[in-house]
DNA sequence: TTATATTAAGCAATCGATTGCGATAAAAAT
DNA sequence: ATTTTTATCGCAATCGATTGCTTAATATAA
């Protein structure tokens, strides 16, 4: 039962007693076979149970129908939801997709770039690590005749395709909707600035300030504030200020703002009315808290599909000269009970 | 830039006048190579920036250091969980991973199984779809020489590797902790039976009622109850019924749980007081809701893992009889407010 | 110093599928 | 009846890396 060899198209040939070359036309596009051959060879192929070996045929046409995926983590529901949609479309070519974690860590992320380029892939998808350094590893898979989309998370020195939220704007929605609230004094969660996103969310929010007016308070910013543990400290000390602040935007993700709800619920704030709380990402649960948390839809699934059809309609020609395009999604501002004051 | 051959070992071989077989040996095992021309070619490989074709190696090798995964969603916190702890394993070993959903249908399934054939996938590692039919797919498969494991939902006529949670156990003893707070009348909201996972479930709490000497009430088993708005519909029927049900055993899942504390919230029964509700899974918001809910935790990500190691430590070597074992993981009953009356 | 062992490197086949080119035979055109 | 076209199919090279076998060169033993 084990080890033993799979049939191949000497086999099928031997068996009927014609040359193999038939048996690859026959079983790949038809061309020049007689059509009983054809079926003869497709029949005996069903027999011995035949398989194709993708290695040896992409070794041969040197090329392979797989694409990379690179994220930090896999079972985050943004990157899981990103990679979801993708594997939708990849799925309807006939792709296969090749997925790495890099757990937040660069090294990790140039060897799995590293194992694609080996790998032969077509297309590299990424979403960069947190402590992202240059884009050495990247630069290669290109050179190596590699088409790279970068997404979310992209570092910008490089010239590549890119898929994006347009995190700017979106965030500066949210503290205008939390301004309009009447919110006077907004305090901001942020993440770290070496990542574009969390540089473009604060940008946002400095620029709602700006825009209505407001003063930029910087004892109401907070650094690092990305899990739920540290969203929750980062609000403790928020609160216990002299002038603590009366709305929070927890910029780097819904479960820092669960953090925030949890404190604000500890020490016996009403949220929204004492303090309003805004998140990012539209995670599940943030339909169903008490109070369900105002967020941002990402719509994550549907980036995937997008970033996958990018490959397909504009980069797998050979055309040598495609400008890299930056196709930026707009997310949406879902409001919900945890900014909406009953009475300002 | 673009469609530029890559480097081969031949490329290096001719670079410094050698034999390819050299290089080949060099940059692999290091066997039968002088240390000087090891490291001689060591350095120009790197220095025409040489990649390995990995198509080429393990068509050679007759072996493809890669792992297909086959899941019904991606995008489904348990399932990328477990993705998530598999890929830490395999990454650790070398491997690849190679994934693919099969959107709970069968069809799709088979296609996905037969892609992991022709890529010569070392072994894979799959989930069912909801409407899974036969398993010729998996048995042309194993026939292949390529090893398989099966989780969570499995198919049970299949002599195959299993990692599976303890489904009945843990809801035996989660019915068991809602006997012991002393609640009567306790309700299941069951999944599709065709499923082994939820059958398993039923099985607990039907064990735990007889162990304690209750009666099975059939009018409180409500079938297909899975999402949380089924999860809704079935708890109104129930807590309108003449002699209502005093707890409720979402056994399909949190998000139903989640449906059935909306309805006792609107009607204005106090949970866990007058009536408990118990999820499954573990989701992150289960934590947070108010009260927060009990529950039953899968270990998913050590799942994952789990299922990795089995591979590696019991299939990967080439022993002929390995009895296919079956793992059992208990999952852990989580205890939140939601079970815990405060007088009985 | 000769015989033997050891090391290093080359040669060539191989993995399985694909494909350009040439050969044969059958069909069509003259 | 002869030439030309076309349809089928075989031959052999190729993709890039690996590996058993052989040879050459060097080191060790006798």
């Amino acid at each position: 039962m084990k080890n033993q060899k799979r049939t191949t198209i000497y086999d099928i040939a031997k068996k009927l007693n014609i040359n193999a070359s038939s048996v690859s036309r026959a079983l790949t596009n038809g061309m020049n076979v007689s059509e009983a051959t054809r079926q003869l060879i497709v029949k005996t192929a069903k027999e011995l149970n035949y398989k194709q070996n993708s290695l040896a045929s992409n070794l041969r046409k040197g090329q392979n129908q797989t694409i990379g995926v690179v994220v930090p983590r896999i079972n985050q529901n943004f990157f899981a939801d990103v990679i979801a949609g993708i594997e939708e479309v990849t799925y309807q070519e006939g792709y296969n997709l090749i997925i790495c974690q890099s757990n937040e860590s660069y090294e990790r992320e140039v060897k799995c770039v590293n194992t694609l380029i080996n790998q032969h892939v077509s297309c590299i998808i990424i979403s960069i690590s947190a402590d992202f350094e240059d884009g050495q590893h990247l630069k290669n898979a290109m050179d190596q005749g590699i088409r790279l989309i970068q997404f979310d998370r992209v570092a910008d020195n490089l010239d590549t395709f890119k898929v994006l939220n347009d995190n700017e704007q979106a965030s500066e929605e949210a503290v205008s909707h939390l301004i309009a609230q009447g919110y006077k004094r907004i305090a901001l969660l942020e993440g770290p600035q070496n990542l574009n996103i969390f540089k473009q969310r604060k940008a946002g929010y400095l620029a709602a300030l700006k825009k209505h007016g407001y003063p930029v308070l910087p004892e109401l910013i907070k650094e690092n504030a990305w899990t739920k543990e540290l969203g929750a400290e980062a609000t403790s000390a928020l609160l216990n200020l002299p002038d603590r602040p009366d709305a929070i935007f927890a910029s780097t993700s819904d479960f820092s703002a669960l953090g925030v709800l949890e404190v604000a619920t500890k020490m016996g704030l009403n949220v929204p009315n004492e303090l309003g709380v805004c998140g990012y990402s539209n995670e599940a649960f943030t339909e169903i808290t008490s109070p369900s948390i105002t967020t941002i839809d990402q719509y994550s699934m549907s980036m995937g599909k997008t970033i996958a059809n990018l490959y397909f309609q504009n980069m797998l020609s050979d055309q040598v000269n495609v400008v890299p395009k930056i196709v930026s999604i707009k997310p949406k501002l879902i409001i919900r009970s945890s900014t909406q004051r009953y009475s300002i």
